[in-house]
DNA sequence: GTCTATACGGCGATAGAC
DNA sequence: GTCTATCGCCGTATAGAC
């Protein structure tokens, strides 16, 4: 049985991932949780605090889905990266609340939580390039990757391309656009600018 | 002198840009446009109408100015993708207005209004997918790109670049990244993807 | 077209009983 | 820890004078 504390957090997550910050009342929440509005004040301070926490939260899921992903990842460098691809899109689409939460609030937090929205978030970025910056330089090593582009051209370059593919992925949601198909074309040209 | 209808528009742009939908009162709105919240009435039916006829204008304005840059462009076709890249983050770097409503809008719409606001969006996005088609098939032509790849592999990774590029733009904005280094990274993996 | 005055509901938040 | 009751405020929206 899940803690009371524990189900508003994850009401929360979802309903301001819907409806944003001031799109959300606390009478939503504890609607979905099953008790009543001044019930929350029993766990929380205000719903500030319940925001705050539900944003560490899903900065440390996101995070924490990525770093599991890469690190799963077996073979060569072309492999990791391709399929490495393959997977964070595939994630994102079917298990999308935690981007579409961690995005939401990234590039457009609620006025006045800026700062302490990116505070939060900036921490776990460095972890991750460095991980792929890792695969990188082996691949660079193994020469299956070009020597003529620096590890972090290339670490840039395949960042923007997981953005880029996010970013269109939601932009042509309503499109005609295959996503399988999509992917075989990003990748051909990123493959081509890379390899050795 | 500015009619107050258009007054009105202009400021909710800036209003819901900078706290969303619901995070935006019709009082903020009056204040900004030097009225009073009552006189909203005699120009617009209610919020929503305000809203959706603002979304209108940015969508308009932000496929203009897109569409403009692209047909200002001269030169080969390497050139004007290169160029076009960068003016585009420029623009959205300074002007970026326009391209934060815009994607705030599309990607978060308020919960009800997602249909009205595709429909809207849709629209534009077409006709600029056809002008960088031109360039990117007259490129091939005149041997600059490879034709190992299709036009819309090349098209596809073209603007998967720039939404990548204007998503991690966003994502590092406090951080140490150099704008034009970042652009130079990226454009050389792209090009030596793309390249005869 | 703009104003003042106001209606009405929903909001975040608190008090206090159980 | 949860509830009922309630507060004060601010939200959208309307009525009606000028």
């Amino acid at each position: 049985m899940m803690k009371t504390r524990e189900k508003i957090l994850e009401a929360s997550i979802e309903l301001f991932t819907a409806s944003g910050y001031e799109g959300t009342s606390l009478g939503a929440i504890a609607d979905k949780v099953g008790i009543k509005k001044p019930s929350l004040y029993a766990h929380f301070k205000n719903k500030e605090a319940i925001f705050l926490e539900a944003v560490e939260i899903g900065e440390a899921g996101y995070h924490d889905l990525l770093k599991r992903m890469i690190n799963e990842q077996k073979g060569t460098a072309a492999h990791i990266l391709r399929s490495l691809l393959e997977e964070a899109v595939a994630a994102f689409e079917e298990e999308h609340l935690l981007s579409q939460f961690y995005y939401r609030f990234l590039f457009f937090p609620p006025s006045g939580l800026e700062e302490k929205i990116s505070s939060i978030t900036t921490q776990g970025t460095r972890r991750l390039d460095a991980l792929l910056a890792d695969i990188i330089e082996r691949g660079q090593e193994e020469g299956e990757l070009t020597t003529e582009l620096t590890v972090e051209q290339i670490l840039r370059s395949y960042l923007c391309m997981l953005g880029g593919t996010d970013f269109d992925i939601r932009y042509y949601q309503h499109s005609s656009v295959d996503r399988k198909a999509y992917l075989e074309m990003i990748w051909s040209v990123f493959w081509r600018g890379v390899k050795a």
